[in-house]
DNA sequence: TAATGATATGTAAACGTTTACGCGGAATCC
DNA sequence: GGATTCCGCGTAAACGTTTACATATCATTA
C-alpha cells in the first residue's frame, strides 16, 4: 500500500503482461482487444488500484474534455442565482457527454474577466461559454483556439455562436399587460445599458409604449447601479413623477423597490403595480407576491452546452444564434 | 499568424538563441538569468505570442495549483446562495496566492459526490475543500494523495482539517432570545439530521430549553425535506400544536413558513415569532423583516483556503479544527 | 601559470499518456 | 503451397514542460 508513487499505465502493462498500447486501448476502447486480454488488463488495474492521469492524457491528446463557464457568478446574489441555474443546465448536458465543467467568475468586471480568460487559455480547455461583463469588449486576441459560445449577453460585433433570451419580446409583453390594465405612466428601472440584455428590455418597453400611443416620459426612466439600496433610492425618485406602475429589469433592484414600497406602506398594486425580472422563490413570499418574468436559465445552459458540443464536432458549421423565450408570470403585484 | 500550431518553449528558445532551460527559468524565476538574456527571452515571448501550456507544466512538476471545491452548489437556491459566498471567500485567498479554484457540484447526493471525487482525483488537483453531502460517508479510499479540508460539515469519524460554524452556540443564543421574550412553546423545524450542522443546531435548541427548565415537546419538533413547500406544510402541522415561535434552521424552509403565515394572515410576531437561518437580501423585504442567524459564509471560505494552503506547505502539521461564530440579527419577526 | 571558484547557460531525461507504424502468425484464396 | 488478407498486439515517438547535471567562460588566487 505505497501511495507515494502513482502507478502508471506502464505498471499496469507490466503486471498484465501486455504493452502500454494495449492498456490504453482497453481503457479507451480505441481498437479491438480480445476478451481474454481485456480481462487481464482490468484485473491488473484493479489489483494496482490504477487511476488514469488525465493531465498526461490531455497533454498528449490535446483534448481536455473540460468546458469553462465564465460569468459573474459571485458578483451578487441576483447574478449568482441566475447563472447558477445556467451552470446547472450546462452541467447536465456536459455530464451526459463525458465532459467536465469548470466555473470561473468574472466579478462582472472587465479586468477580472480578462485575467480569467488569460488563465483559462493556458489551462487547456476544449471550449468556453461566457457571459461578457460588457458589450464593449473584444477578447478575440486573448482567446485560445477553442470555440467560444456567448450566453445571455454578447459583445458588440462578435462572430461567435450565442444563446440568448428574447428579452425584447417578453418585456414588450409585460408592458403591454400593464397597459391593458389601464396603466399609462409606466416607469422603467434598470441597470446600466452596457449589457445587451438591458438594452433589449428597454427596447421592448419603448416599443410597447409607442405602439399604444403613449408618449415616453424620460422622467420615468431611471438607470442605476444594480443594488438593493439603489433600487430603494430610485423608487423614491420615481415616485415624485407619479407613475402607476414600475417595470424593474433587475431582480435585486426589485428588492429595493419592494422594500421602499413596503416601508412607506404604499399599496401594491392599488397605488402602484410592480413587474420584475427573474423568478426566484422569494418572489412568492413578498406581499403581495410579485409578477415576474421568468427567464429560462436552465434551458439557456442546456442550449449553450449543446451548441458548444456541436461546434467542437464541427468547427466549420455555420454560426448559430438562439433566442429562448421567457415567460411572464402574473401574480398579485400587477 | 498561424494559430494552428501552438508555439512552445522550444520555439521561444530558438527565437531568442537560448536553451529551453533558460526560458523556463526566466518564466519561473527559478535561477539567475542575466538581464540581457531575460530581455531577449521576453522579447521572443512577445513576438511569438507565447502562452505557457500549464498541462505540460503540471505533468512534469506534479503540481497543478488548482484547488477544487466540492459542495451542493447547484442543488437549491438556498445552498447555492450560501456556498457561492463560501466559494467567493475561497477564491479571494487562492487568487492572492496564485492558485486557481474549480467548482464542483455534488447535488447534495452521495452518488453524485462520489462521481465527482473520482473525476477530480484523476484531474490532478493540489487540494480539495468539500462539504460532504452526509455525515455518513467515507471517501478516504477514493481521495487521491492531495490534502482534504472539510467545510461547513464533516463526516462522522474523519481525520482531516475542518472549518465549521459554531452552530450550537448561536442556535442556543437564538432560542434563549425567544425564551427571554416570554416564549415557552418554541417549535424546531429543520432538514434531516444527516448533516452535522442540523444536528448541532438541534443540540443548541435542546440545551437552551432544558437550561431554562422548559420541557421538550416532541410535537413541536419537525424534520423534513428542505423545500419551500415542505416548510409550508410542516408549518400547518406545527400550528396544530400551538407554538408561539418557530425556529427554522433552513432558509428555504423559512420561505415556506413565511408563505404559510402570510397566506393565512397570521400575525408575525404577534401570534407567532419566527427566527430563521442565513442572511440574504430577501429576508429584509418579507413582512415583517426576518430575524435571522447570519453565517460567516465568506469568512468560512477564507479560512478553509488558508488552512488548505498551510496544509500544502506542511503535510505533517497537526490537524486543525476551526469554529467560526455566527451572528444573530434581530429584526421584527421575533 | 595552473588551479580554483564564481557565473551564466546548455543538454537531455523525465512526467504518463496516445497513436502512427509495424510485425508475426493464422486463415483464406487461387 | 505460395501469396494474400486479417487479426491481435507491440515498439517507440511524440505532447510541452521542469530540473538534475554538466559545461564554458572568466576572474581570482597561490
Amino acid at each position: 500500500m505505497n501511495e507515494n508513487k502513482n502507478i502508471s499505465i506502464k505498471d499496469v502493462a507490466k503486471h498484465a503482461n501486455v504493452s502500454t498500447a494495449t492498456v490504453s486501448h482497453v481503457i479507451n476502447g480505441t481498437r479491438f482487444v480480445s476478451e481474454e486480454t481485456k480481462r487481464k488488463v482490468h484485473q491488473a488495474m484493479d489489483d494496482l488500484n490504477y487511476r488514469i492521469n488525465s493531465v498526461a492524457r490531455s497533454l498528449r491528446s490535446r483534448k481536455s474534455h473540460v468546458i469553462a463557464f465564465l460569468a459573474p457568478i459571485l458578483a451578487s446574489e441576483t447574478s449568482n442565482f441566475f447563472f447558477m441555474s445556467v451552470a446547472a443546465g450546462i452541467q447536465s448536458v456536459l455530464k451526459q457527454n463525458n465532459y467536465h465543467l469548470v466555473l470561473s467568475d468574472s466579478h462582472e468586471e472587465l479586468e477580472f474577466e480578462e485575467d480569467e480568460i488569460r488563465m483559462l487559455s493556458s489551462q487547456m480547455i476544449d471550449g468556453l461559454i461566457m457571459a461578457p461583463a460588457s458589450r464593449e469588449c473584444d477578447y478575440d486576441q486573448h482567446f485560445g483556439d477553442y470555440p467560444v459560445v456567448y450566453i445571455d449577453r454578447v459583445p458588440n460585433n462578435h462572430q461567435r455562436d450565442s444563446v440568448l433570451v428574447d428579452n425584447k419580446t417578453v418585456s414588450k409583453e409585460a408592458v403591454q399587460m400593464l397597459i391593458g390594465k389601464g396603466h399609462k405612466r409606466i416607469a422603467f428601472l434598470s441597470g446600466p445599458h452596457t449589457l445587451t440584455t438591458t438594452e433589449e428590455r428597454y427596447e421592448g418597453y419603448i416599443e410597447a409604449l409607442t405602439e399604444a400611443g403613449i408618449a415616453v416620459d424620460s422622467q420615468l426612466i431611471r438607470i442605476g447601479e444594480v443594488t438593493l439600496s439603489n433600487g430603494y433610492q430610485l423608487t423614491d425618485v420615481l415616485l415624485q413623477h407619479d407613475p402607476s406602475a414600475i417595470f424593474v429589469t433587475d431582480n435585486v433592484m426589485a428588492m429595493g423597490v419592494m422594500s421602499y414600497l413596503q416601508e412607506k406602506s404604499i399599496r401594491v398594486p392599488g397605488r402602484i403595480a410592480v413587474v420584475a425580472f427573474d423568478e426566484f422563490q422569494w418572489t412568492r413570499i413578498t406581499s403581495p407576491p410579485l409578477t415576474v418574468i421568468e427567464q429560462p436559465a436552465f434551458e439557456l445552459g442546456v442550449k449553450a452546452a449543446e451548441v458548444m458540443l456541436e461546434r467542437i464536432e464541427n468547427a466549420n458549421a455555420p454560426r448559430q444564434e438562439h433566442r429562448l423565450t421567457a415567460k411572464l408570470i402574473v401574480r398579485q403585484s400587477s
